[in-house]
DNA sequence: CTGATGACGAGCG
DNA sequence: CCGCTCGCCATCA
């Protein structure tokens, strides 16, 4: 395994709870880069466990892919893991939302928790 | 080595 | 609400 901005990504993706889920921007705010790459990433998730799935776009979507359409496999899994979907296809991020890690998960993985003061914008 | 490519989101009109 | 622009990483041919 290396290092790397995909790495540190993928490891917060698997913090993600069942049942719950991350939006882009937020794992982009622990992992300290863009949301863009966020999206990168989950486009080159190759292991079988991470659960990619599980992370959906700033509006409670599952995001666009490329073919125009969102897989419908990932709404699936949601729903398997009991995640609602409103009528417009969205998730009720105020009830699904992950908190995040505490602060004993950064000590944990050898890492550091990421600085509350700069709130990142996008990139 | 070079270049194409991909699952986002904030800000602005 | 709609439709731009821009930011700039890892991987594969």
């Amino acid at each position: 395994m290396g290092d790397g901005i995909y790495q540190v990504i993928y490891t917060l993706v698997q913090a993600v709870p069942f049942g719950q889920v991350a939006t882009y921007g937020q794992i982009a705010r622990l992992a300290g880069c863009g949301a863009r790459q966020v999206g990168y990433a989950m486009a080159a998730v190759k292991a079988p466990d991470i659960p990619w799935h599980r992370v959906v776009n700033s509006r409670g979507a599952v995001s666009t892919r490329s073919v125009g359409a969102p897989d419908p496999e990932q709404r699936r899994r949601l729903e398997e893991e009991g995640v609602l979907f409103d009528p417009f296809g969205r998730v009720n991020l105020a009830v699904f939302q992950w908190s995040g890690p505490d602060g004993s998960w950064w000590i944990e993985k050898g890492m550091e928790p990421p600085l509350l003061m700069p709130t990142p914008s996008n990139n």
